[in-house]
DNA sequence: CCCTGATTCGC
DNA sequence: GCGAATCAGG
């Protein structure tokens, strides 16, 4: 893969958007964030701001300091066979608001969750965006870290787990933890 | 552990 | 110019 027009416009628009690296060359394809991050300085757009640069103080010099070489050998370029499935089914809305407490089997420790009616809309409406590129896993696809966050009807075939990429430590992805942890300030402002 | 970007340096 | 390896930090 080499960096054509096209493909240096896309790394600079997602970076210009924030995007991370890794969601870049996911995105470009048969490269790695590596690659991406090479290229960004390459281009000299790497300093998201724009100017002033945070100084640098302790400069380094740490150029080597490594000569036992690591047997890291790690397979990586994986041979991009991915499915690609092309969702075509309804979305469906989902009331999902009650009925959940109950789905949790023992054993399948989840947190807690707010109530639909007191979260921050705009959470919400992230939430909404971010579950049609759900992953739909089943209770036992879920992992350490697949989000944890169900979504439908338990009683119904509409119910899956959000099962996307989780946020560090937390058992849910990032929209999903937007709408399960909320400031307590900002919950009690919303109510009443 | 997962992830992030930054840097170096052989190719 | 490119990007894997490595570093440094969350």
């Amino acid at each position: 893969m080499s960096w054509s027009d096209e493909r240096v416009e896309l790394l600079k628009k997602m970076w210009g958007e924030g995007q991370s690296a890794s969601q870049i060359a996911k995105e470009l394809g048969g490269v790695t964030r590596n690659a991406v991050i090479g290229k960004v300085h390459r281009l000299g757009l790497s300093n998201r701001s724009g100017g002033a640069k945070s100084s640098d103080a302790g400069a380094k010099s740490k150029a080597d300091a490594k000569p036992s070489a690591k047997p890291k050998a790690k397979a990586k370029a994986a041979p991009k066979a991915a499915p690609e499935t092309k969702a075509e089914e309804a979305p469906a809305p989902q009331p999902q608001t009650r009925a959940r407490a109950a789905i949790i089997p023992a054993g399948q420790r989840l947190p807690p969750q707010p109530s639909a009616n007191e979260i921050d809309p705009e959470a919400l409406a992230k939430v909404s965006e971010i579950e049609k590129k759900a992953k739909k896993l089943t209770l036992m696809e879920l992992t350490e870290r697949t989000c944890k966050w169900p979504v439908g009807d338990p009683a119904t075939e509409n119910f899956w787990f959000c099962g996307l990429p989780v946020q560090s430590g937390k058992p849910y992805c990032e929209a999903h933890v937007g709408v399960a942890f909320q400031p307590m300030s900002s919950r009690r402002d919303r109510k009443r």
